[in-house]
DNA sequence: TAGTGGTCTAGACCACCCT
DNA sequence: GGGTGGTCTAGACCACTAA
C-alpha cells in the first residue's frame, strides 16, 4: 500500500477496531482523532468515510462514529470488501488448485450488441473465447468471453490457461477496476449438464457483464454460467452516501 | 434533493452529459470546472468523483476526465444505480402491481445465529414473518423475515402487507441504507414450486442478508427465495477507489 | 514542460443530537 | 448549549501524461 496519509490512519484504525482497542464500540470524535494521529480532520474524515463506506463503522451526526458490532463479530461476512469483481479472484479458494480448460478460441466479427458494448467500430474483431474452470479438477465454470483485438493482440492460446487480468496487469499495466454484472438464475441446459455435471434438475447461476481497465476502456464482454453450488455473491450495499 | 453545493453540480454536469453537451467525450478541467460553476475546487472533486464511482465518467490522473461512452449508448445497464439495496424497491416495476400474502407471522425467541446477526440479547424475542411477493397477482418470492421486537414494537399482520421499510421511514423516521446480500441458486424445493408455481426442474434464486438502520442497528435478517424469472440483480462493481 | 488529477492542510460555519 | 459530524473554501504542493 501506499504512504497516503488517510490510507496510514485507516488501517491503523481498522487495526484498531480488529484488535477491539475502542471497547466501548465508539470512536473519539473527529477533532482529536486529527489530534492524535497529527493530521487534518479533512483526512481524518476521509479515512472514516472510507470505513464507513466498508460497512466497519456508521457515522451519526450528532452523535458521534460507531463501530458496527457485526464487524467484530462476524468478520467473515465482511471478507469480501472489494474483491467481488473479479471472478478470478473471487473464486481462489485457499487450499484449492484453479485450473483453466480451454474450450474454445477463434476470432470473429462484432455483432451490433458487442460492438457497442465494446465500443468498437465496425472494423473491429473480437476474439471469443470460451473457458472451463476448476477447482481441484472439479468443474465449476463455463465461461464465454469477447476481447477486442486491440487490446489484447500478443493473445495466445498459452496465455488463456491462466487469469487474462493478471496477464494484462503484468504485460501491459492496465488493472481491470470495474465492473458492471448482471445476475441470473436458470436451468441448466444440455451443455451445462455435461460441462460441469449437473442432474437435469439442477441449475446454474449466470454472471453476466462487461469489465473496464482504469482508463475507462471496455476491456471484456463476458458470460459466465456456474455451477449452482459454487455460486455464491457476496455484496455490500450503502446507500446512505448515494 | 438538498440544494448541496457539490449535489447540484454533480447532477447539472450528469444532465449535460446525458444531453449531450461534451461531444468530445471529455471534460474540461477541474480548475476551469470550478471556475465555470464558481465553487471551490473541492467541491469539484467531490462532485466529479460521485460521478466516477458511479461509472459515469473515468478519472485519469494526468490526462484528464472522460465521459464512459457505455453511459450514453446504454443507460438501461446503469438505472439500477444505488437502488440495489431494497428488494422491495428492487421489484417495483413500473406499470406491475405489488401485493404481498401473509403466510406466516409469530414472535419467536432467538437461535445463536440471529442472536449474533441482530445483536441481542438472550431476553430478546424477535418477530418470525414469512411472505408471499406477487407482481400482477404472479407469485415470484418467498421472504422469511426476522426482526427485533424492540425495533418495531408496534407490528401488527396489517402492516405487513405493504413494505416495511416504508413504514419504518413513515413512522419513526428511520432508514434502511445498508445491507449485507450473499446470492445463491438451488434447485426448488416443493414448497417453492407449489408457491411460487415453478415445474420441479425449474430453480430459485436466494439472496439471504442483513439489512441495517442508518443508525447502524440491524433491522432484519432476510431469506428470499425467487422465481428464477424474476431473478435479476444488477450491481456495479469499482475497485478503484478501494 | 505544460496540463491534469491527487493529496493535504487550516479554518469557517452549518445541522443535528442530547441533556 | 456543548459536542459531534457535514459542508465548503482557498491554496500549496505532488504525481502522472503527453507533446
Amino acid at each position: 500500500m501506499a504512504d497516503l496519509v488517510y490510507r496510514v490512519v485507516m488501517h491503523d484504525i481498522k487495526k484498531k477496531i480488529i484488535n477491539n482497542e475502542y471497547p466501548e464500540m465508539r470512536l473519539p470524535d473527529e477533532r482529536s482523532l486529527s489530534e492524535q494521529y497529527q493530521v487534518s480532520r479533512s483526512s481524518m474524515k476521509r479515512a472514516l468515510g472510507l470505513l464507513a463506506q466498508q460497512g466497519i463503522i456508521f457515522k451519526k451526526r450528532g452523535s458521534g462514529t460507531f463501530i458496527n458490532p457485526l464487524y467484530l463479530k462476524n468478520q467473515s461476512l465482511f471478507k469480501y470488501e472489494g474483491s467481488n469483481l473479479g471472478i478470478t479472484d473471487s473464486f481462489k479458494m485457499p487450499g484449492k488448485k484453479q485450473s483453466i480448460e480451454l474450450l474454445d478460441y477463434q476470432v470473429v466479427k462484432t455483432d451490433e450488441e458487442l460492438k457497442q458494448d465494446l465500443f468498437l467500430k465496425d472494423s473491429d474483431f473480437v476474439y471469443k473465447i470460451k473457458r472451463l474452470r476448476l477447482l481441484d479438477d472439479q468443474p465449476f465454470l463455463i465461461e464465454t468471453g469477447y476481447i477486442p483485438i486491440k487490446i489484447a493482440p500478443e493473445l495466445t492460446p498459452d496465455i488463456l490457461k491462466s487469469s487474462l487480468f493478471n496477464y494484462l496487469e503484468d504485460t501491459q499495466g492496465k488493472t481491470v477496476t470495474r465492473s458492471f454484472l448482471t445476475i441470473t438464475v436458470e436451468p441448466s441446459n444440455l451443455d451445462d449438464q455435461a460441462k460441469l455435471m449437473l442432474a437435469p434438475n439442477e441449475p446454474v447461476g449466470i454472471m453476466s457483464g462487461i469489465f473496464f481497465l482504469d482508463d475507462g476502456t471496455p476491456f471484456e464482454v463476458s458470460n459466465m454460467r456456474i455451477h449452482y453450488k459454487y455460486m455464491k455473491y457476496n455484496t455490500f450495499v450503502n446507500l446512505s452516501q448515494e
